[in-house]
DNA sequence: GAGTGGTCTAGACCACTAA
DNA sequence: TAGTGGTCTAGACCACTCT
């Protein structure tokens, strides 16, 4: 209940210490307020400044909540009703909707065609400044944003592709040209989003999302496309199935 | 260059973007220092905390990175060689090790018995109360740690379980007993680590970090082991395969 | 010794919420 | 209207690095 301030840890730390301490014991249950900001000032001697960034460490841990005029209070996990998006499967449009019975939006922010960068160009065995398609795009279930995609993919053997078919489905353009993708290799990262991406998938500033460099092959193994993915861990969860 | 003090975007928020852009335009380069703090706070005329509050955000995007006595420079990733392991097979102790030629060591931190709580119950299929093994690992290649594992395992046909085992291979002594692993089903987020986590992996106080939440299973389906696994990637970059 | 980032203070004004 | 969190100031002392 007191912190050491001939300690070399960070008062700050050591005030984020005890309240991470009582909410794992549930001294303070999900639901409940922890002490109000002038509060933990005058329960540890300690400036605003400092109290608030031993709850903003809380709050990054998504372990609390802030809300202006009312309180900071104990996030209950146990209400979190999310659903479940496997990582290892591609969202294939239709499928996903159909299944969850939400609808499905695809907003197409940006499309052009620009030269390959070194790295996408050696991703996509292409020599470096090959016209390739750049998209970006985000994608929606029950008009909550669920992903946000850069990506940038082959132009060579599709050269009519349209804004049209990346508000509809680019898989089922693809394999209409007789183009059949099987499959991607994804490096899976957690981040601090830029605001771009944050603002987009609607998040607060504090809160880590899962970000995935992806390369896309089709079925004989040849890569067509190379994708930044940022997915939104606000709504939904993301699942992965392991092997021994 | 300059921040509209009567704009209703924070000042803090105006001066990230503009850092933002200028490393995005390569105007400055990787490796480079930023404006220090003191020339932060003369160039937008705001004081050395909310100079201070832009660049955290970029430290926590992992665009910068902070020296107490040297400056601010810009993060080059390109430099960045990192080993990928793989989300979707379990690491197998002797495999990877073998594979990169490198010494793995697990830590038992904790390691005891105890009774299942009705999370840990429901998704073990037992009774809440039932014993289980609780266990906390830091696992170790070439010294530095990549994964954090909080364990929960079925108790029943297993009694004679040790730290022996556990310093070992786990996997080895289950095969051992007869009952082979097939593999597990996760739940991947992106969090800012708790503390104990945190220093465990040796991480920054800004570095956010993947957790699963996983339920492995024998071959035949039945689940025996619930675990939290915390994930590295200061070293390592953790990799997936996707089918379409 | 001069310059860097790390922590901390004691105020201030504001926007928002709830009674 | 009183209380909450959000932002901001203008200082301060410190540990560390480089020259």
């Amino acid at each position: 209940m007191n912190i050491d301030k001939n300690s070399l840890i960070p008062f700050y730390l050591q005030i984020e210490q005890q309240l991470t301490e009582k909410i794992s014991s549930h001294e303070i249950k999900p639901g409940d307020p922890i002490p109000t900001e002038a509060a933990l000032c005058e329960i540890y001697g300690v400036s605003r400044m400092t109290a608030r960034k031993a709850v903003d460490y809380l709050v990054r841990q998504g372990r609390v909540a802030r809300f202006r005029g009312r309180g900071t209070f104990v996030i209950d996990t146990s209400l979190e009703q999310k659903t479940v998006l496997p990582l290892d499967r591609h969202f294939t449009a239709s499928d996903i909707a159909r299944e969850l019975n939400q609808t499905l939006e695809n907003r197409v922010v940006e499309f052009r065609r620009e030269k390959a960068d070194a790295e996408t160009a050696a991703l996509l065995k292409l020599p470096v400044g090959t016209p390739v398609y750049f998209m970006i795009r985000l994608r929606l279930l029950d008009n909550k944003p669920f992903v946000y995609e850069k990506s940038w993919m082959l132009s060579e053997p599709f050269p009519d592709l349209t804004r049209e078919h990346l508000n509809h489905s680019k898989y089922a353009y693809l394999e209409a040209q007789g183009y059949t993708p099987s499959g991607s290799s994804k490096q899976i990262s957690a981040e601090l989003p830029a605001n771009t991406v944050r603002q987009a998938l609607d998040l607060s500033r504090d809160e880590p999302i899962l970000h995935a460099r992806s390369v896309a092959y089709f079925t004989d193994g040849s890569p067509f496309e190379v994708a930044d993915i940022y997915y939104n861990q606000r709504y939904y969860r993301f699942s992965l199935e392991a092997r021994c």
